[in-house]
DNA sequence: GAGTGGTCTAGACCACATC
DNA sequence: ATGTGGTCTAGACCACTCT
């Protein structure tokens, strides 16, 4: 049964997407659409602050709600199989890609890693390295640490298929949020095979730490992308006080 | 005033930060913080659903809210200048830098600028190149475009200052947001001279498009970061469909 | 004054996990 | 059965903007 306010929010993005309200235009009013949902000003209130911080409308006390500018992305191609990484606005699209295991290992936890995954020094974990390819062309090269303790029973068919699915579907999991940080770094031996590049290019590095929703950590990640089919997007609130 | 939600939120946003409830603990139940803060679960909730969306907590129906184990940053210097942009967790820490104005002009706004200020192609826009220095070393190339319309009577010495200051405090207008997106590109002339850089470098890029709260574009604006001294981190929730 | 959104409450009911 | 969080309501009051 999908909440109330997710029906209003599902039902005004919409009209949003379909711009059936123009750039800078006043949508109804929160009691206006809560007599046309049929439910409680609340409930669209609630519905309306999610659209807010996925930066599509600004609501304005004494004035009203206003549609924001879509914002339009420099090199939208779906096609070229970029590798977009949306917060906000967008959904999320990660074209169809296959990969090849380079590395299926179980190791020992060393301190650095103990840290990042919330573990002690020795224990076990997995060690993954994968090379993501998008029409057989390579596109992303991931390092992948999880905890045995968590993730448990994988096998080299799951790597060289989906994780995600094997954890939420297999080992019927729930994946909560991540952290995620970003930079650029020279690429290493691997990547500089399978990207085609040199000492002189660079790749974009996204360093994820991943949490069920039992606030366990189950993946420390870090993926290096070709820059020309990488894209992250995000929006940001600025905060009252 | 300070709303309550907010008061509940800073209370308890801090004694996480203090570490006053470990990693995986519990916290005390949404009807016990409304006892301790003399108000409803409803306020609570509000409070605890803000740090769910930036992080710090998790909250699982039929078992309780429970504190996320915290990700410590790989290069923590604060002093060594490091250029940190966060949507979440932590602060937004943005070291004291000064600017150099490169370039402060009035132009005229071409076809593609028209579309991402959301203005009519002929329309005035300021174009404005400063380097930003961290305790004389440069760190920061910026490229700025801002309508005339919105932001008027900008003179040298407030680009040479803070433009938000000026945007703030002197207009008075308010910042709602921006959308921000991030890739990794080659230096320009300017960059490789001001950074020392040659054709084999690169640099950081963030891009970003700044709403005020009347919805309006006041900017659009690209700046390009020395890797070394760059951070971007956000957190991403998983929807639920 | 009329209309807008923001905060807050008390109470109800439901879904889920544990004992 | 008890305790947890999630949703929803009706109503109150306040702050803000415009005319």
């Amino acid at each position: 049964m999908t909440p109330k306010y997710m029906v209003v929010y599902n039902a005004v993005r919409k009209d949003i997407s379909e711009y059936k309200y123009a750039a800078n235009e006043m949508l109804p009013s929160g009691e206006m659409l809560a007599v046309k949902y049929k439910c409680s000003v609340l409930t669209v209130k609630k519905a309306l602050d999610k659209l807010v911080n996925e930066g599509f409308i600004v609501r304005k006390r004494g004035l009203g709600t206003f549609v924001k500018k879509m914002v339009t992305t420099s090199n939208t191609s779906k096609n070229k199989g970029v590798n977009q990484i949306y917060t906000s606005r967008r959904e999320l699209i990660r074209p169809n890609m296959s990969a090849v295991v380079e590395t299926f290992d179980i190791i020992k936890c060393d301190e650095d890693m103990a840290k990042k995954l919330n573990l002690n020094v020795g224990d076990f974990i997995y060690y993954i390295v994968r090379v993501r390819l998008f029409k057989q062309h390579p596109r992303i090269v991931e390092y992948t640490w999880m905890p045995l303790n968590v993730i448990h029973g994988l096998e080299l068919k799951d790597v060289q298929g989906s994780i995600y699915f094997y954890i939420t579907k297999v080992l019927n999991l729930k994946i909560q949020s991540a952290h995620v940080s970003f930079n650029a770094v020279r690429p290493n031996d691997l990547e500089k095979k399978y990207f085609n590049m040199n000492d002189h290019d660079f790749v974009c590095e996204v360093e994820q730490t991943a949490f069920l929703d039992t606030s366990e950590i189950f993946e420390y990640s870090i993926a290096h992308h070709i820059p020309e089919y990488f894209e992250f997007e995000t929006n940001v609130i600025k905060e009252l006080a």
